[in-house]
DNA sequence: TTTGCGCTTCTTTTT
DNA sequence: GAAGCGCAAA
């Protein structure tokens, strides 16, 4: 133990031999806060804690698995195994599989991930027959997500007079409403969304004094790491946790704080010293990572940041190459000239594929700089963005899966009853979740009774759901015998799911089928891992679990060697000796989302500073004067963070234009206003004010009447009596004609038609808009 | 009930 | 430039 305790550096040393008591870390980037994470711990084993009653907080899954071997290596495998490590939410849905039964729910619920949110919210806000354009989806998850941080239930939106109201002017007043039905849904479906899992902790915790003491006597060692990054609700779960013996140790560094739209709340971090007595204070400031011009450009960019804790990082490295601003024609340049520059550097210098990152603001960035790659065969990985688990296909598998774990879940079954095809559609399902909502049951308990309930189903269609639901229920007998991965590889078969992407025949189709068979592969792989693990089942359930809280860097690497391509988020905690900062323009980075505000425009800035804090030899700044974006090219212009580098740091690559004019409103030679210049001259945030009148097809969605909830909606005309051969109708589209026969009898009578206009046509009765003249 | 077409929106960032 | 949605046709 001696030997590690002299890896450390003096101030590295200290936290790691604070005693018991409160202690907060202030890191700077690259001062090696990870290392003292992980010898604290291994230093508090050392000192007779119980691994058991350590509780430690990461960032992602793979920094704990990390620090965990680590730890292994110093106080043994054995040892090590009973520390409770992980991200707030996988080690939270843990504690709610265990005691989640007391607030009601199985503990094998399903874990809605981000889209399955969108879809139940969307399909609540079509039942309640609003308009779908000013109760947008996305915003109202939004809404609802950050409620549940800051642990605002339905009943403390209702009783919190300033959200009612904010609501009411973003003529959305019934948002309780859809929030209340939101969780009523999530709860009947055996559900929790991200939000839930440290939402309903909180409950478990408040409601239940005898589970906190359980837990608070549990973890008497609590470490928690980016504690910048914490939201209002893992702020109270830690608080409520570490109540009992006050060990608790938060390591972050305010100036890295970029998770603020998800609800993460830089004063946890600044109030600390005020929440706890008697807090252990200290402070990282020498930088093992970077060059000195790299350290010495990130202070000064930062600096540019009114609310700081005060930090000076400095480092001994050596002063290296000034950093490299780089500006291209176009966004495909752009990519180009990274590619080409990679190129360079490993053939220079002989170095493996594995030392090159490209950072960008947004995903959707990632295309051209994937083209340029390609185009010079260096192998790159894209982490983020759609996810392998996100992919359709594979969200069809997992969604049979989940609900054969828990035939609940909604929006599981909403997804696959009817694909691939088995004749169950849209009105069949409007019918099943009206009873599903009238009786308080589950769909999947619905069909399960399909004789004692009248729904107007015809027999056909009934014994296509009760086929289903048996089929179902034959994979759950399945799954008491069998394995994961021979459960999966069933289900793909069974529900004929591979077959539908094999008899596809076209490229995407087998691409789809190609990624079943590698999602079957992972299965494998997990089961294969879980028999090493003592009491890891290596089941289902757990595999999704797995899934639901993975991410992409969660997921093994391999060891291929390749350039990374990531969000600069994303990026956070990750280090490479080469990196490129792509699409250095006003309006993308800093976000053209996040500039109204000076807090908004400060994030933006330390996301900057976590961007270049990534590099340990070089950077690169590029940027360039156009960009397509929205399928349309537009003007743009260099960020204001390359002229807020000091510039004794920086070196241009190309001279900058400087065309220092902005005119008021650019007026391109049609005459026609460059809507990418308005938006720079009108710095407001959100929708401008509508000058055009509303569209066309907004008034008639308007006037549209609204449909009744509770009744369902077929399509299906009466059949006029009158309508015989000979007979003049009128048709909505096809205008005047005449019938010159009727054929078929019920829903298949048809009509023949000849139109005024000349076409003949046969038409369904049951679906055509004729009246009779 | 299914399919295909055209219109709209989308681009911040993630567990 | 793609993906999702609603509408119309079969």
């Amino acid at each position: 133990m001696e030997k590690y305790l002299n890896e450390l550096n003096e101030a590295q040393r200290a936290p790691v031999l604070h005693k018991d008591g409160p202690l907060m870390v202030i890191a700077g980037a690259g001062s090696g806060k990870t290392r003292v994470l992980t010898y604290r711990i291994a230093y508090l084993m050392n000192q007779g804690v119980d691994a058991f009653n350590i509780l430690s907080l990461t960032f992602t899954n793979k920094a704990a698995r990390e620090m965990k071997s680590r730890i292994s290596q110093i106080v043994g495998t054995s040892e090590s195994k009973n520390l409770m490590m992980g991200t707030f939410h996988s080690v939270f849905a843990k504690l709610l599989r265990f005691d989640g039964d007391k607030l009601g729910f199985p503990s094998n619920f399903t874990i809605y991930d981000t889209q399955d949110s969108q879809r139940l919210i969307s399909a609540i806000i079509k039942e309640m027959g609003l308009d779908k354009d000013i109760y947008k989806y996305k915003q109202v998850q939004n809404r609802i997500s950050s409620y549940k941080n800051s642990l605002i239930t339905v009943k403390a939106y209702y009783n919190n007079p300033d959200l009612l109201e904010a609501d009411a002017m973003a003529k959305r007043p019934r948002m309780g409403e859809i929030y209340q039905n939101y969780v009523d849904r999530c709860f009947k479906a055996g559900a929790m969304d991200f939000d839930d899992l440290l939402l309903r902790t909180n409950e478990l915790l408040t409601r239940f004094p005898e589970v906190l003491a359980k837990y608070q006597d549990r973890f008497r060692y609590i470490l928690v790491d980016e504690y910048q990054d914490t939201n209002h609700s893992q702020y109270l779960i830690i608080k409520a946790l570490s109540d009992r013996f006050q060990n608790i140790c938060v390591v972050g560094d305010d100036a890295q704080s970029i998770y603020s739209f998800r609800g993460a709340n830089i004063s946890n971090i600044l109030n600390f010293q005020k929440d706890y007595d008697n807090v252990g204070m200290y402070r990282l400031e020498q930088n093992y990572r970077s060059t000195k011009n790299i350290v010495n450009a990130a202070n000064s960019i930062i600096a540019n940041n009114k609310n700081q804790l005060e930090k000076v990082v400095w480092t001994s490295n050596d002063d290296g190459p000034l950093i490299k601003v780089h500006q291209s024609p176009t966004d495909a340049e752009e990519g180009r000239f990274v590619a080409g520059s990679i190129f360079e550097h490993k053939m220079q210098e002989q170095l493996p594929n594995g030392n090159f990152a490209v950072l960008y603001r947004t995903n959707s960035q990632s295309r051209a700089i994937e083209d340029a790659l390609r185009k010079r065969d260096i192998p790159y990985r894209i982490y983020g963005g759609l996810s392998f688990y996100q992919r359709k296909e594979i969200k069809d598998v997992l969604s049979y899966l989940r609900l054969v774990i828990n035939p609940k879940d909604e929006e599981a079954i909403k997804r696959v009853i009817n694909f691939p095809a088995r004749g169950i559609g849209q009105s069949t399902m409007d019918k099943l979740t009206v009873a599903a909502n009238h009786y308080n049951r589950s769909i999947f308990e619905v069909i399960e009774n399909l004789d004692r309930i009248d729904l107007k189903i015809n027999a056909g269609t009934k014994r296509k759901l009760s086929d289903f639901v048996n089929m179902v229920k034959s994979f759950q007998i399945m799954n008491e015998s069998a394995d994961a991965f021979e459960l999966s590889e069933h289900v793909a078969k069974k529900t004929g799911l591979l077959l539908e992407f094999k008899k596809d025949g076209t490229p995407e189709g087998i691409g789809k089928m190609e990624n079943i068979e590698e999602l079957l592969n992972g299965i494998k792989d997990f089961v294969e891992g879980q028999k090493e693990i003592a009491d890891a089942k290596g089941d289902i359930g757990e595999f999704l679990e797995d899934v639901a809280l993975a991410t992409d860097l969660d997921k093994d690497t391999g060891d291929d060697d390749r350039v990374a391509l990531m969000t600069i988020h994303l990026a956070k905690g990750l280090e490479f000796p080469y990196v490129y900062i792509v699409g250095m323009e006003e309006d993308l980075f800093p976000s053209a989302m996040s500039m109204s505000t000076r807090s908004e425009l400060e994030e933006e800035r330390r996301l900057f500073y976590v961007a270049l804090t990534r590099a340990e030899k070089q950077a690169y700044l590029t940027f360039t004067q156009n960009r397509y974006r929205w399928g349309k090219l537009i003007d743009a212009e260099p960020s204001r963070f390359i002229e807020e580098i000091d510039e004794k740091y920086v070196e241009n690559l190309t001279p900058i234009k400087s065309h220092r004019y902005t005119p008021l409103i650019d007026v391109d030679i049609f005459g026609d206003v460059d809507k990418s210049r308005l938006r720079q001259v009108k710095p407001v945030k959100g929708n401008p004010p509508s000058v055009n009148s509303p569209k066309e097809s907004q008034l008639r969605k308007l006037r549209k009447l609204k449909p009744e909830l509770g009744v369902p909606v077929g399509n299906t005309n009466t059949i006029n009596p009158d309508l015989a051969e000979g007979v003049m109708v009128n048709h909505t589209r096809f205008g005047r004609g005449q019938v010159i026969k009727i054929e078929g009898v019920g829903d298949d009578k048809k009509a023949e038609i000849k139109f005024d206009k000349g076409d003949v046509k046969k038409l369904l009765l049951r679906f055509a808009k004729l009246e009779v003249l």
